[in-house]
DNA sequence: GTCTATAACGAGATAGAC
DNA sequence: GTCTATCTCGTTATAGAC
């Protein structure tokens, strides 16, 4: 890992845990063993790198996506695994770094702003077209547009995992979750 | 409206839309008219303002609830008004203030804690009356525990209005929240 | 590409007069 | 209860040597 990926990292789990506005330069230098002068010379400003961040940050999800899909598994079986992924971010005191971005929205620079809106999208379209597939093999159900379903279910996937934070109760969030799931796997 | 009054007023809109560590003392003092210095007066620290402004919080939800309950509602009315409340928010070009504190919980003074759980723990429990009287009337419909329900309902709430804000389409939080009413509307 | 040094500003907080 | 003045520290960012 290159110095420009080290410090993409450090700063990615910092905003996950603290937020953007919760972090700065010096604590970022520190991890990554730089000093904070030599940070600007990859990221000129902290918008810039906050762009970065949420690039890097949707490309790692679309290969998360991206591995699901190359598993060939069956539509429950996907959907389980998305929310595995929002489940290993809490485990490691971490929410989704969108989902954190988002409540800072009205402080961020405009710059971040369509790539924040687009991993939503994306992330929606993605598990739309999970639950349009498990409703045509007759797997999952779901009555409305899968469309709809999806992105709330994405809502409640960011809002468990800011709920669960507070309460420091990640068997709440496993329970949501298997409400989620079992609201797709059964007629309904 | 005196003076410390004013001050967690606008504190609380300051939080809602920036987050405890987007907004400065300064940008408090600016808009009720008064100095930095004279802001210490009446809340020595910014964790104490923090503090009141949870438990101001807290309050103000429970006059909601208190009142949704005086009106006598059927429990699925009850669950609309519910919605409502973070609609209207929404509306403001805000979020639910505890769910932006959720978020920043690593951040925050430990004093704040525990009243941020509070808040969560009681907005749950609210709901779960609400389920509960619905299912034993006949005119909700969930299955499994009604506190699990609640707790879901809940965060799709937190993370609807979250995902609502980065794309700035309210429409879809009325989607999200359709699908949510009409899960306990009908047999499932 | 990293460093030292420093600028320029804003943060939370305090002292003491009125 | 509010003010002016000030402190101390942390913030992002820049200049220029190595």
């Amino acid at each position: 890992m290159d110095t420009k990926e080290h410090i993409l990292a450090s700063a990615q789990r910092l905003v996950q845990q603290r937020g953007f506005n919760g972090f700065s330069y010096a604590d970022v230098a520190e991890e990554v063993g730089i000093r904070k002068a030599s940070l600007h010379h990859h990221f000129a400003s902290k918008a810039d790198l906050g762009v970065a961040l949420i690039e890097s940050y949707a490309a790692q999800f679309d290969d998360a996506l991206a591995h699901i899909d190359a598993s060939g598994s069956k539509p429950l079986d996907k959907l389980k695994a998305y929310v595995a992924i929002y489940r290993s971010t809490l485990e490691s005191d971490r929410i989704c770094m969108c989902g954190m971005l988002a409540t800072e929205v009205l402080t961020l620079d405009v710059g971040m702003l369509p790539k924040l809106a687009r991993f939503f999208a994306r992330n929606t379209e993605w598990l739309a077209q999970v639950l349009t597939e498990g409703k045509a093999g007759g797997t999952l159900f779901l009555e409305g547009a899968a469309a709809d379903h999806a992105r709330a279910a994405v809502s409640t996937l960011q809002g468990a995992s800011l709920v669960c934070r507070s309460t420091g109760d990640l068997d709440a969030f496993d329970r949501t979750t298997a409400l989620l799931i079992n609201g797709f796997s059964r007629k309904g």
